[in-house]
RNA sequence: GUGAAUGUAGCUCAGUUGGUUAGAGCACCAGAUUGUGAUUCUGGGGGUCGUGGGUUCGAGCCCCAUCUUUCACCCCA
């Protein structure tokens, strides 16, 4: 028998890694549902039509495929297995597939459900997703994702309190030093529209999504080498490098897009955002418009939005935008606005990590463990474990009869953090022997003093 | 998907130009202490050197393949 492992890209969590997750979970939670989002959740699996063609062609080489069940080879015509070409075949013995986020299957379910829904319909979904991806540090190819969305409304309040969800979910788990990029699709498209490259827009985005990585010189290089003209790259790069404060950069833009019209509703849009900030006193300390960012995922239509942590080597823990297509691919006639925002928790919790920010209270285990030295002092404890459980204190026996040493070393390792020890004397005078395992200190207490002094 | 690096005990790593039975620290288990953990002392278990081939009298070390992890590209949470 082999040794056991795991699929490349996947991963165990055990319970300390558990309770970190749990704790980073239910802070986003916490802040979805004041929000006012309610959940949802969709199978881990999709019709393969459900999800080829949201992507773009990248997103669909990253699909996990899902082999058909029973004897699928059987029926399919000899000569296309001939030709070994496994993409050929693929639809003939694969339908289904792993979804590849949450955004898809949640425009899906809008659809299917559309008679029973009220909109605006905000929902919030954290479940696992899957990419064919090849790991790195901070990409995985199963991960999860705790996302927000909101479809059914073209206001742009949904984009304000999406930044102030973030700004949220941040100061709760103690990050100050990170941004919140945002930027517009119809400012892209203006952008390629004064360049004059409007039918090759989206080659020109994925590279001025890199300027920031790899600098304005080899961004250059890459568009001159993509058969861009030069005149056409200079005039992009006027636009994207000029740099001022926020009020300087929308004034600017909103000069340059005289007479386009996409580039004007771009600034239209977010000058209506920030407006909507302040009135709302949603703190935009953080966040950072950016003429270059661009986001690869093809459905967005809107305000975009992505989250980097600084200080730490891990890519965007947060992004999202606006869709406005989204539900017409599945075939709905009416025109369902949405826009939403998705945490990455497992590269926040490596940021988090890195930065030593998870908090001593995120790694709590058992508090109590009752210790004992034979069958009558265990029996004993037992009503003294069912109460303490009854005031919601977190309680467990030692099973086993064996030395109180072996028991407190279990209880040290657990990191719990008392031991109530009962032994005949325990037994006779009904004064427990309660041990605080951090500081080493006992203290003899009744069962009632003992509840009362741990219930909350 | 393309290009590169990595892998020796549970963990972090030594291991000479290829040469006998592969080592350390930490961790683990047991005892010193039959009512007390985290500190101390003593002892113990544990490795087909990622896996499969090859070269050699002889391979942890050299060669090939494969897998894992990591890095860059691509893309992304």
């Amino acid at each position: 028998m082999d040794k056991p492992s795991l699929p490349k890209g996947t991963r165990d969590f055990g319970p300390a890694q558990m309770a970190r997750r749990q704790y980073l979970m239910e802070t986003i939670r916490q802040v979805f549902r004041s929000y006012g989002f309610l959940p949802l959740e969709t199978p881990a699996m999709e019709n393969l039509s459900t999800l080829t063609g949201k992507y773009g062609e990248e997103g669909d080489q990253l699909l996990f495929k899902i082999l058909n069940s029973g004897d699928f080879l059987r029926d399919i015509a000899p000569e296309k297995l001939r030709v070994k070409d496994s993409r050929k075949i693929t639809p003939d013995i694969s339908e289904k597939g792993l979804r590849y986020d949450l955004t898809v299957p949640f425009a899906r379910y809008v659809v299917m459900n559309r008679h029973e829904i009220a909109l605006p319909f905000k929902r919030y979904q954290m479940q696992p997703v899957w990419r064919a991806d090849r790991p790195q540090k901070g990409r995985y190819r199963e991960f999860y994702q705790c996302d927000a969305d909101v479809v059914g409304t073209d206001s742009l309040i949904c984009e304000a309190e999406i930044i102030g969800m973030i700004t949220e979910v941040f100061a709760k788990l103690n990050l100050k030093e990170y941004s919140i990029k945002i930027n517009h699709r119809g400012v892209l498209s203006g952008l390629a529209e004064l360049a004059g490259v409007k039918e090759k827009e989206t080659s020109l985005f994925v590279a001025i999504d890199k300027l920031e990585k790899i600098g304005e010189e080899k961004v250059r290089e890459e568009l001159l080498a993509q058969g861009f003209a030069n005149e056409q790259v200079t005039t992009a790069f006027d636009v994207l490098t000029f740099s001022g404060r926020t009020e300087d950069k929308l004034k600017f833009l909103r000069a340059k897009f005289t007479g386009v019209p996409t580039g004007t509703k771009g600034v239209d849009d977010l000058t209506e955002v920030f407006r909507l900030l302040d009135q709302y006193g949603i703190s935009s300390q953080h966040v950072d418009f950016d003429i270059a960012l661009a986001r690869g995922l093809s459905y967005y239509t809107g305000c975009i939005f992505e989250v980097k942590i600084h200080g730490v080597a891990i890519g965007s823990v947060s992004g999202g935008g606006r869709y406005d297509n989204l539900t017409q691919a599945f075939g709905s006639k009416e025109r369902l606005s949405g826009v939403g925002i998705s945490f990455g928790i497992d590269r926040i919790y490596d940021a988090l990590d890195e930065l030593k920010l998870f908090p001593e209270s995120a790694q709590t285990s058992t508090r109590v463990l009752v210790c004992h030295f034979d069958e009558a002092t265990r029996a004993y404890g037992l009503p003294v474990v069912k109460q303490l459980r009854e005031k919601g204190v977190a309680t467990e026996i030692y099973p086993d009869i064996t030395k109180v040493k072996k028991q407190l070393d279990y209880a040290d390792r657990k990191r719990i953090a008392f031991a109530v020890v009962i032994g005949a004397d325990e037994m006779a005078s009904g004064q427990l022997t309660v041990k605080n395992l951090a500081t080493g200190e006992q203290q003899k207490k009744t069962i009632d003093e003992l509840v009362a002094s741990l219930a909350s």
